[in-house]
DNA sequence: ACTACCAATCGTCATTTTACGATTAACGAT
DNA sequence: ATCGTTAATCGTAAAATGACGATTGGTAGT
C-alpha cells in the first residue's frame, strides 16, 4: 500500500495555459533553435549571418526561424532583400512565468 | 542599411547546455506531458490514475511518462503491479536556470 | 531593363513522434 | 496454482519534424 496513492484532488486545469506552455517549450526544443535564441539574445538583429553561425543550410535555418516566429519568440522585420531578426523578451518572460506556475497552480 | 546589422561578436557557445535545455524543453513540449507534470506537481505520486485524468490510452500515457522519465523530469518507483510517479523538482529548477541563462550567457 | 542579393517557399526524403490496441510481465490475493 | 491488476512493451499506422537543394519573389543598384 504505497503512501504515494493519495486521494485524488480535482485539478482545475487551464487548458489554454498548458497548451501555451507546451507550444513555447516545443519551439525551444531543438538545439539549433536554442542557439538561434542565444545569438539573438545578444541584442543582435541579424540577417542571415545566422546561417553562417549555425552551420545549417539556409532553408533549414529559415525553417527554424519560422518556428520561432510562429511561437512568438522571435520577431522579423523585412527590409528587402534582408530580414532583421530579434528576440521578443516578453515571450521568454511569459515562458518563465508559465513554467513557474506549473508547480504552483 | 539596417542598423540591426551590428558587427558580429563571437559567441562562445556551450553546446552541452544548449542541448540540455533543448532536451528539457522538448520533453515539456506536449500538452499531455505538461498536464502530467502539473498533476505530479500536486505532490501526488499516482499509479495510473494518471491515465484516467489524462484521457488517453494507457499505452500512450505510459509513453509520455517514459519521455518525462528519460528527460529526468519525473521519477518512477515500481511497486508491482503499481508504479509511483513523482516530479523531480531539481529538474524543473535546472530548466529554469538554463532558461534564465539563455538571455544572459 | 537587367542583375545581384537574400529570405521564403517548394518538393522531397528519412526520421521521429504520437496514438492506439494487444500482449506480456510481475506481483498480491484468493 | 490461478486470477486480477497494472505498467511496460510490441506492432503498427498516421502525422509531424528536420534537413537539404532548387526555385521564387521582391527590392536595390547599375
Amino acid at each position: 500500500m504505497p503512501e504515494c496513492l493519495q486521494s485524488l484532488k480535482q485539478f482545475h486545469f487551464n487548458d489554454a495555459e498548458e497548451r501555451e506552455l507546451a507550444a513555447y517549450a516545443k519551439a525551444i526544443g531543438h538545439p539549433a533553435r536554442v542557439r538561434l535564441i542565444r545569438i539573438l539574445a545578444g541584442g543582435v538583429c541579424l540577417g542571415s549571418d545566422l546561417v553562417s553561425q549555425i552551420g545549417l543550410a539556409q532553408s533549414t535555418v529559415s525553417e527554424h526561424l519560422r518556428v520561432l516566429k510562429e511561437a512568438g519568440l522571435v520577431h522579423a522585420e523585412v527590409q528587402h532583400p534582408r530580414t532583421c531578426f530579434s528576440l521578443r523578451p516578453e515571450a521568454l518572460d511569459r515562458l518563465q512565468t508559465l513554467l513557474m506556475g506549473i508547480s504552483a497552480g
